[in-house]
DNA sequence: TTGCTTGCCGAAACCGGTTTCGGAAAATAT
DNA sequence: ATATTTTCCGAAACCGGTTTCGGCAAGCAA
């Protein structure tokens, strides 16, 4: 009582919700109660007090309040740094997607990262036993994803960055790979080609087996024959890219065009071509998938399949948030569509009658 | 808004510190002192007790612990996502590097994004009103930077990646990038050039101020006086670096060597070169500073100053735990050496007589 | 009038930890 | 032997909110 020396100069003493109560004539549970709408409060009592807790700058604690709801409104994200497949130029704009929408409802977002299996299953552990977070958002969803079960068994609410096996009780976002591998192939059947490659991801990858699936769709809608030959996977680098069109280009009749499933192996390819001596958009047209930035700038420009990660991020994180709240988990699942870009990699054929190459400007 | 009620009991009972207590026959004060190791809890207790707890998989809420200590184990980054200065290709290794520092010590990291000044001060602020991180690193470190006194006026704890002017009280880590700008001028010096540009990134930033001091040191002790035409600076991106380089190459007597503030711009020049007709490594060397992946596809590579962003992000946040935990901000202040990657792109000039360029491969 | 809702708010318990305080038992000093 | 300190733990307050419960007063029906 007597010594008020020590208190280190606190500027601005914090106000917290008894001191809203108090100027208010009102007890804190009234305030609490107005401010989080409950029913038994009058119209005129719920705006008296959140116009006092506005104007004295009263922010509740948030794990002041998570005590008692078990909710610290916070959305998990382990982020894998082990593999070089060129996800990594998402981050950014995926953060920033997440970031929005988990913002726009007051709450926020935890990041770790991970650089193997068990490190991420640890690390999920760790943040749900600390109750760090609500839920989680889980990138780079693999076929048969054995973090589903984990989290299930945790009863951890969660949604997937792309779509898996099991159904039973999952969210997810997605885009529709499949569809623009399909679009893909069509696009090259139109322009003349005949002998359509495709360069796959690991085929661990859900997104793999699913794009896989649009290639061969795209090829028979096209009234093509599949030629095993002319289908590679395992590519999601630059070097891999290469090291695949290398291979393609060196069969007995190679294709006049590549379908890759990511766009950093198609960059590849471009090397692969230059050392081969064919010119990208002359002799072999390629189709890239993803947007990367480098695609802009590579010669001819890449064309490619364009996925918007902001708006993925952002729905993920509202999809989520919906499902913490009580929504039901398979109904919170939606996909969307990757937008195509075309740029100078993608042509007619050279051995093609109809050569329109000239008439298309660089 | 009211939340769905939610079935209270997970399936999996969480043990809390009050059933470790009754296992124990001890009070939960008792666990708690003996969990955090006050000293007057003895030894065999505190072994007794921690036992227990492991064995039971007490872990506590972190919450919970944060409404009476007051420290929520959580630190803040707000990202800037409205500049394209190539710094979000370090996004990904910079977060691991926080990351890996932050689970040492059992912390998590809290992101947010922001497009602009007053969406970064909005986040800030509401996140230390809501009290979800402790305190916050802060990239992108202005010359005079307006967040630094913000935060000391709200008395939040921070760490700057990068330097700053104002010194008093700021803890900071930061590469030595005025150290790297002088080596490059002193390579290139050594190689023969004497005509040597800079292009440097945006003045408002620190970095900026330190790495022009630092290639004018570079000039100095090579003894070649300073020519301000040689000198440019706003190019962080690949097109400015274009830019820029254009510029310089249209001089009456322009520089064969320059050293770029950036990657991003150094690869800009590579454009740049081309479509004037001067081949990079041969009639204009160029040196940059990041190291970016991309520089290892240009062609020839481009030879840079690699940061390692992953080491900043984690002294970054042990330092800034450190300083939470009471350590003097002044005293919490690092520096790094930026690496220098010699590959093909700074060589002697075309013009020197002792042209070496034959006996390098490429 | 009386009786019964309904609307609205206060009182108090509660969430799961941490920290202060006081006192019994053990150890040491006198 | 007693007096005094030290060691170690229990009891209870506390952190800042949320939520349950009960009751008063006004409104309405009889």
């Amino acid at each position: 009582m007597v010594d008020q020396e020590i208190p280190a100069s606190r500027g601005i003493e914090r106000v917290k919700i008894s001191d809203v109560a108090v100027a208010l004539s009102l007890t804190k549970s009234t305030v609490s109660r107005a401010l989080n709408g409950y029913p038994d409060i009058s119209k005129s009592t719920r705006l008296k007090v959140r116009n006092a807790a506005r104007r004295m700058g009263y922010v509740p604690l948030s794990h002041a309040q998570a005590i008692k709801t078990g909710r610290v409104r916070s959305l998990g994200i382990v982020w894998r740094v082990d593999s070089h497949d060129g996800h990594r130029a998402f981050l950014s704009d995926f953060l920033d997607g997440v970031s929005r929408a988990v913002s726009a409802e007051d709450w926020s977002l935890t990041v770790s990262t991970a650089d193997s299996d068990v490190a991420e299953r640890t690390t999920l552990s760790r943040l749900l036993k600390e109750r760090k977070v609500d839920g989680f958002i889980l990138p780079r969803t693999l076929a048969d994803d054995p973090r589903v079960e984990w989290l299930r068994k945790e009863e951890a609410p969660f949604i997937l960055y792309g779509r898996v096996a099991s159904e039973r009780n999952c969210s997810w976002f997605d885009f529709r790979g499949e569809d623009a591998m399909r679009r893909a192939v069509a696009r090259l059947a139109e322009l003349g080609h005949e002998r359509i490659g495709f360069v796959n991801g690991d085929l661990r990858f859900n997104y793999a087996l699913l794009r896989r699936d649009g290639y061969f769709r795209g090829l028979a809608d096209a009234g093509i024959n599949p030629d095993p030959n002319l289908v590679l996977d395992g590519a999601m680098t630059r070097e891999s890219g290469e090291t695949a069109t290398r291979k393609l280009l060196e069969l007995e009749s190679p294709p006049t065009g590549i379908v890759f499933a990511q766009d950093m192996a198609a960059l590849g390819a471009y090397r692969a071509a230059e050392d081969s001596g064919v010119s990208i958009g002359r002799e072999l047209s390629v189709i890239g998938y993803d947007g990367v930035p480098e695609g802009a700038w590579a010669s001819p420009k890449l064309s490619t399949f364009a996925v918007d990660s902001r708006w993925a991020g952002q729905r993920l994180a509202a999809l989520l948030i919906d499902q913490i709240r009580g929504g039901n988990p398979e109904d919170l699942r939606e996909t969307g569509e990757a937008r195509f870009l075309s740029r100078g990699s993608d042509r007619p054929p050279a051995t093609s009658g109809r050569n329109l190459a000239d008439f298309i400007n660089l």
